[in-house]
DNA sequence: AAATATACCTAATCTACTTAGGTATATCAA
DNA sequence: TTGATATACCTAAGTAGATTAGGTATATTT
């Protein structure tokens, strides 16, 4: 997150991707964020990998391998347990998210 | 935030109440939110009231001690500074937020 | 009399991030 | 052909915004 606004997205974000996409390696997640919000949010490496990594040891993601134009690619996915943690937490996410709607959007009187 | 969930979001929140409200005091900002996000967002004390010093410094907010009911309230009210400083961050916020939903109902193909 | 509510406060700890690097290979432009 | 940019991974140190866990004091309710 290059956005310092908000901290305790990015999980979520992983998350996200991975439920739709099946698998993603780390270099592409960035990139999709990217697209998907027009530059708005934009993942740091920094913060990225070392939570792909936390998320692999917590056995919520698994890895492959694989070279693709000649180059090593690191490919994650969601194992069952992160299947269910993802729901879990998008569910999560999205309510937060309407109680903020609900804060900005309040009218005095 | 009992919510641990986001972070970064406490200062907006105040901004908003603030310029909804034109003055409240700390303890009454708890118990709105607690209203307004029926229970959902959560702001502690721990965060609330060292946050209100930090945007007093700052010359974002001013204060003024009041008696009533016998109590002792200390209302905060937004300076002309906290009051850009409202605006700006509100819809830096807003975009976020959009931006996240934008994320969330993400559907490949 | 004790528990809860109002109303303020702080210090220590946690953790998710930023910043700022690093490695290595591939491609593109001057 | 050399330098810049893109791809693709990584880590360590520092920061900031929270949580947790206390504290004081008065008023109201049980």
């Amino acid at each position: 997150m290059t956005n310092k606004l908000i901290q305790g997205v990015l999980q979520p974000i992983i998350l996200k991707l991975l439920a739709e996409e099946g698998e993603m390696y780390g270099y592409e997640m960035v990139q999709r964020v990217r697209e998907l919000t027009a530059g708005n949010i934009e993942i740091t490496e920094g913060a990225l990998y070392p939570t792909l990594h936390k998320l692999e040891v917590a056995g919520q993601l698994n890895v492959s391998f694989r070279q693709v134009h000649n180059r090593q690619r690191k490919y994650y996915r969601l194992t069952e347990a992160g299947q269910s943690m993802a729901v879990s937490r998008l569910e999560e996410l999205a309510g937060f998210l309407r109680a903020m709607q609900g804060v900005l959007n309040w009218k005095n009187v």
